[in-house]
DNA sequence: CATAATAGCTGACCTTAGTCAGACATTATA
DNA sequence: TATAATGTCTGACTAAGGTCAGCTATTATG
C-alpha cells in the first residue's frame, strides 16, 4: 500500500470524523446526554430486548440500567419483563418517546439532506458513499427472502433492467423478454431473495417455479458498489437452498455473453451448458444444474 | 432530496461511524486518555503554538493547560515561552514524545492499510473516499504557492497530462507541447500555485513569465473529485494576483475546445479571445486578459 | 430439588472532559 | 504611563461515562 493511498485514506477519515461528530451531536441539543439519546434511538430502531440494546451499544449493565431509569423518569420509555423469560426485560417507547425518536430522526435527515443539497453532483457523491459504506460494512450484508412485488425488490429489478440495457449491444426491453410474472417468484411456486445492507437492497435473485421439478433462476443482480464481495455466489447458494426446500430437482438459467462475470460464476459453481430452452431474444448462453 | 438518498447517506454515516470510532480508539490503547493523545498528535503534526492547538482541538484554556502539564509529567512534551511574545507558549515533543507520535501514526497507517488491502478495487474505493472527503472538506481547501519542481506539483502536472491525453482527440505528448521549463514558473520570473486539501494537492496553475510585461497562464488542472467547488476560479484569481505582484500587465493562455469547462470559465471571467500566439500543436483557442 | 447460570438492579467509586472565576505576566494602545 | 487586551495557569466545581461487587429474581441443569 503506497504512502499516498494511506494519506488519502487518512484525509477521508479526518473529513468524516468532523461530519460524524456533527451527526453525533445532533443526538445532543435536545437536553439529554448522548448515552440516553442513543438508547432512545436503539429502541426506536426496533431493538427492544435490554440485553440486545446493551450489546449493540456496548454498555455495562449498571450503566444501561441507570439510563433506562432516567428515561423512565422522563416518561419516554416503559419496561416490562420479557414474556418468555422473566429475568430479561423489554423496553418500549411511550408516545412521548416516539415523538423524541422522530425528532432525532428528523435532525439526522435534515443534516443528511443539507449536505447532499450543497454537493455538486449529488448522485456521484451518493454512489461514492455507497461504495465506502458497503466496503466497510460488507460483513454485515445479509440475504433475506422478500416479496418480488415489494418496493425493495422492484428497485433492484429496475436497476437490473437498466444495466442490461446498457451492457447488451441490442439494448434490453423487459417486455420483449420472458418476464416472469411476479407470482411465479413467490412461494410456494418460487422465491425471491434480496441482499440487504442496513435495510437497503444491494442485490437480488429470483427463483421462477411452476410447481414441477424444474425451476429457473432469474434476475441475478448486484449493486455495482457491492461487487467483489462474493455476494453473487452467496445469492446463488441461497437460491439453491430455497429450490431444494421447494423440492426442485433441476435448475436452469439463461444469460448473455455480455455479462462475462456471471458466465464465469456459473461455470465455476457446477452449472453445465445446455441447449437453448426458450425463445427469449436476449440470452445466448443456457445452463443447467442438478440439485 | 429523496428519502432513498437520505437512507443511503445515513447508511454511509453508520458505516463510517464504526470505522472512525475504531480510528479514534487507536488513539487509546496506549495508556493515555484521548484528550492527551490528541494533543500529542496535534504537536507532532506541526502545531506548536499552544493557542493554535487549543483552537484546532476546540479546548478550554484550563483543560489545555492541564493536558500539557500531564504530558510534561510523562516526559513527552516541553513548553517554553514564545520568542516573540512571552504571553504565548510553544510546545515541543521530546524524543520520547516523538516516539509516541510515531507509534500513533503507525497505528493509523496500519488500520488504513489493512482496510485498503481488504477492499476489492482499492483505487476505485480511494477515488470514492476522495470525493467524499473533498466534498465534506471543501471549505478547508487552501491555495498556496509551491515550487513547480516539488513532488506535489509534479503529481498534479502528471495528472493534468494524463487527462489531456484522455480528452484530446489527438492524444497529448508533453514533449511536443510548449512545455515551460519549471524555471519559468518560479519567482521572480513566474509562479506556481497549488490547491491543497489536508496536505494533499487537488489542483494547480502555473504562471510562466519572462521578466517582461507579458506572462502566460499554464497547466490549470483540478482533481476530478474536487470539481464543482469553484477551485478553478480561485486558482485563476490567485494567479492573477501573483502576476500583478510580478508587475505583469498582460496575461495570455491557450487551451483546447475539448475542455469546454475551461473555455466557459475564461469567457465568464474577462478573458478575450485573441489570435494564435504560438505554434503549439495542441491548443485551438487563445485568450488574453489585461490586468 | 439443590445448584449453577443468567439478567438485571443498586450503591460506591473512579476517570475524563469540560466550565468558570480569578490571578498573573506580558504586550498593545490611548 | 496608565489602561486595556491577550494568553496562560490554578483551583473549585460539575456532568457524563464507566467499572465493580454484591443483591434479587428467574431459569436451566445435573
Amino acid at each position: 500500500m503506497t504512502s499516498d493511498s494511506i494519506a488519502r485514506f487518512r484525509r477521508f477519515a479526518r473529513a468524516v470524523t468532523a461530519e460524524v461528530g456533527a451527526l453525533d451531536s445532533s443526538f445532543l441539543g435536545r437536553g439529554r446526554p448522548l448515552g440516553a439519546a442513543r438508547v432512545v434511538n436503539a429502541i426506536g430502531a426496533g431493538r427492544m430486548d435490554v440485553a440486545e440494546i446493551r450489546a449493540y451499544l456496548n454498555l455495562d449493565s449498571g450503566l444501561m440500567s441507570r439510563l433506562l431509569r432516567s428515561l423512565e423518569d422522563e416518561g419516554l420509555v416503559t419496561t416490562e419483563p420479557h414474556p418468555d423469560d422473566a429475568r430479561r426485560r423489554v423496553a418500549r417507547l411511550t408516545e412521548a418517546g416516539r415523538r423524541e425518536f422522530s425528532a432525532y430522526e428528523g435532525l439526522s435527515d435534515a443534516r443528511a439532506s443539507a449536505l447532499l443539497e450543497r454537493a455538486p453532483r449529488a448522485e456521484e457523491l451518493l454512489r461514492a458513499m455507497d461504495l465506502v459504506a458497503l466496503t466497510l460494512g460488507r460483513d454485515r450484508i445479509t440475504i433475506a427472502e422478500a416479496d418480488a412485488r415489494s418496493e425493495a425488490a422492484r428497485s433492484c429489478l429496475e436497476a437490473y433492467y437498466a444495466e442490461l440495457a446498457r451492457r447488451l449491444e441490442t439494448g434490453f426491453d423487459v417486455k420483449l423478454s420472458c418476464d416472469p410474472e411476479a407470482e411465479a417468484m413467490v412461494r410456494p411456486r418460487g422465491a425471491f431473495l434480496l441482499a440487504m445492507a442496513d435495510d437497503l437492497p444491494v442485490g437480488c435473485v429470483g427463483l421462477k417455479g411452476s410447481g414441477g421439478p424444474v425451476a429457473e433462476v432469474k434476475r441475478l443482480w448486484i449493486d455495482p458498489a457491492a461487487r467483489g464481495f462474493g455476494l453473487a455466489r452467496r445469492l446463488m447458494q441461497a437460491v439453491e437452498t430455497a429450490a431444494r426446500e421447494l423440492s426442485v430437482a433441476v435448475l436452469r438459467l439463461d444469460t448473455n455473453s455480455a455479462l462475462p462475470e456471471a458466465l464465469a460464476l456459473y461455470r465455476k459453481t457446477g452449472w453445465v451448458a445446455i441447449d437453448r430452452f426458450n425463445d427469449d431474444p436476449y440470452p445466448d448462453h443456457f445452463f443447467e444444474k442438478t440439485l
